[in-house]
RNA sequence: GCCCGAGUGGUGUAGCCCGGCCCAUCAUCCAAGACUGUCACUCUUGUGACUCGGGUUCAAAUCCCGACUCGGGCGCCA
C-alpha cells in the first residue's frame, strides 16, 4: 500500500506525492478526466491527460464512484486551470475501499439534507469541509481553554459519572442500576468540586460530561452535554470568578479567531473578540430593560427563554456586546449551594448572544448556612450528609461556573441547532448513533 | 409535560388550500453513450417515490379519523 507524504493543502509545484482520501467528485470530458480528492485539509483535483497517463490509469479514473477510498501516486503541477493553481498528474492509484451507489446523503454539498439525515449518517455528514470545519474550531475552543486555565494555575481534575444521588436538585436525572442499588449518571460535577476546595488543591478544573434528563425539545437542549468546569478557593466575592470566566472566554475567542481561520472563513462566520471585563447587567436593569421595550417581566422571577433572547438583543443594540453577565438574580431562582448578599444571589450567568453559555456563582462554606438553606429548600437534610462532611472540617470561601461547550459553539458560530456542534448528539428522542 | 407543524425516488423538493389535467415536478445522484481543461462541465437516453391502517367519494399524494416517526415553540433546564 502506498503510504500519504502529504495532505491536499501542501502541494508544492514539481513535486512526487501521495495523496490519501475521498474520491469528493468526478468530471469526464473524454480525453481528460478529473477527480476532486479530498482529504481533512481540503480537496485537491487530480487531472488525467488521456496522452499523459497510463492506458491502465486512464481506464481506472472512469471506475471510480464518489466516496471511495483512494491512494493516488503523481506528480504535481502547477496550472493557470487548476483549481488553487496546483494539480496532480496520476501515475499509480490504488483502490482501498469502495463506496455503495446511492450515498445516504450529498458530501459534496450540492444538495442539502435535513439535521435528521444528517444525523442519521453522521459519518458521512462530517465528510463535509464545512462540517469538519466546526469541529476543528471545537477542538480549538478545548484546547484554548485548557492553555488558559493551566497558565492560571488550575489543576485539571476527573470526577465520577455515576453517583448514588443527584442532590443538586432542579435537574431531572436519569437513573441507572448499580448492581443491586439504583444510581444515577451525573447532572454537573458540582459537588465533587466544592469537595476538592476542602482538599487543599486550591483551583480545580474539569473538561466534564453532564447528562440530563429533561423533558426538553428544543434546539438548545441535549440529554448528554459537555462543559468547562472550574471551582477556585479564597475568593472574596463572585467577581474573582467572573475575572476568570470573561478572561477564558476571550481567550478561547481570539484563539480561535487567530488559529482558525481558515475554517471561520469556510463557515462565513466572524467572531468578535471581546474586550474584558465584559459588561456587567444586574437582575434590576435586566428587568427594568425588558420593561422599556414593553415586555411583561416581573421583579423577583426568573427569565423566560423569550426575554433571555430579547435582553440579548437590547444589550447588543443599546452597548454593542454580544457577552454580559447577568448579576444579583434573587436568591430564590438559584440552588441552595449559593452565597447570597441579603435577598441577592451572589451568582451569575454569562450570555452570548441572548443565550445562556455558563453560569456560576459564589459558594457556601459556613456549614451552618449550608444546613439552614438545604432545610429553606424544602430538601432533606439527611441525604446531605455525605456532601456536607467536607464542610465541617476546613473549608475556605469559593466558588466556580460551569461553561456550556456546545451552547459556546453554537452562538460562537451562529449554528442553528445545537446539534450541529456535537459529533454524536443524543435528546429527548435521539439515543443512535 | 403542554401546544403547533411535517412525512413524496438514495438526497433535497413541487404538487395538497380548491380531489380528476398525476401511470406525480424539478435538481442532484445512479446507469448507458458523446466530448482534451472541467471547476455544480455540457449534451442525449434511461432507472428510481406519495409513512402505515381505516374512512368519505364515481375518483384520494390531495379531504376526514387513528397509529407511527420526525421537526419546532413553550415550560422545565444549562
Amino acid at each position: 500500500m502506498l503510504k500519504r507524504t502529504c495532505y491536499s493543502n501542501n502541494l508544492k509545484d514539481g513535486e512526487e506525492v501521495v495523496l490519501a482520501g475521498w474520491v469528493h467528485e468526478r468530471r469526464d470530458l473524454g480525453g481528460i478526466k478529473f477527480i476532486l480528492l479530498r482529504d481533512r485539509e481540503g480537496i485537491a483535483q487530480i487531472t488525467a491527460p488521456k496522452k499523459k497517463v497510463s492506458e491502465e490509469i486512464f481506464k481506472l479514473m472512469d471506475s471510480l464512484g464518489r466516496e471511495w477510498v483512494i491512494l493516488v501516486k503523481g506528480n504535481t503541477k502547477s496550472s493557470p486551470q487548476a483549481p488553487g493553481g496546483i494539480e496532480v498528474i496520476p501515475s499509480e492509484i490504488e483502490v482501498i475501499s469502495m463506496a455503495e451507489p446511492s450515498l445516504p446523503l450529498d458530501p459534496s454539498e450540492k444538495v442539502d439534507a435535513d439535521i435528521d439525515t444528517r444525523l442519521d449518517n453522521r459519518f458521512m455528514d462530517v465528510r463535509k469541509p464545512r462540517v469538519t470545519a466546526i469541529f476543528k474550531i471545537r477542538s480549538e475552543i478545548l484546547r484554548a481553554a485548557r492553555e488558559y486555565l493551566l497558565n492560571q494555575d488550575f489543576v485539571e481534575i476527573q470526577t465520577p459519572k455515576i453517583s448514588a444521588s443527584g442532590t443538586e436538585g432542579g435537574t431531572e436525572l436519569f437513573p441507572l442500576s448499580y448492581f443491586e442499588r439504583e444510581a444515577f449518571l451525573a447532572q454537573s460535577p458540582q459537588l465533587y468540586k466544592q469537595t476538592m476546595m476542602a482538599t487543599g488543591m486550591d483551583r480545580v478544573f474539569e473538561m466534564a460530561h453532564y447528562f440530563r434528563a429533561e423533558e426538553s425539545n428544543t434546539r438548545r437542549h441535549l440529554s448528554e452535554s459537555d462543559a468547562v468546569d472550574i471551582e477556585m478557593s479564597f475568593i472574596e466575592n463572585e467577581e474573582d470568578v467572573m475575572y476568570i470566566l470573561e478572561n477564558l472566554v476571550s481567550h478561547i475567542l481570539k484563539c480561535v479567531n487567530e488559529n482558525k481561520k481558515k475554517e471561520l472563513a469556510l463557515l462565513g462566520v466572524e467572531v468578535n473578540t471581546p474586550s474584558t471585563p465584559f459588561r456587567r447587567v444586574n437582575y434590576d436593569e435586566a428587568i427594568s430593560l425588558l420593561q422599556e421595550s414593553g415586555f411583561n417581566v416581573h421583579h423577583g422571577e426568573d427569565l423566560g427563554t423569550e426575554s433571555e433572547k430579547a435582553l440579548g438583543n437590547i444589550v447588543k443594540e443599546k452597548y454593542g456586546d454580544d457577552l454580559y453577565f447577568l448579576t444579583k438574580y434573587p436568591l430564590s431562582t438559584k440552588p441552595f449551594y449559593t452565597n447570597f448578599d441579603g435577598e441577592k444571589a451572589r451568582a451569575f450567568d454569562l450570555d452570548y448572544k441572548g443565550v445562556e453559555i455558563s453560569s456560576g456563582g459564589q459558594r457556601i462554606h459556613d456549614v451552618e448556612v449550608l444546613k439552614t438553606r438545604i432545610k429553606e429548600k424544602g430538601l432533606p437534610l439527611s441525604s446531605f450528609e455525605a456532601y456536607l462532611k467536607p464542610f465541617r472540617f476546613g473549608m475556605p470561601p469559593h466558588g466556580g461556573f460551569g461553561l456550556g461547550i456546545d451552547r459556546l459553539v453554537m452562538q460562537m458560530l451562529n449554528l442553528e441547532n445545537i446539534r450541529e456542534g456535537v459529533l454524536f448528539p443524543h435528546d429527548r428522542r435521539r439515543l443512535e448513533p
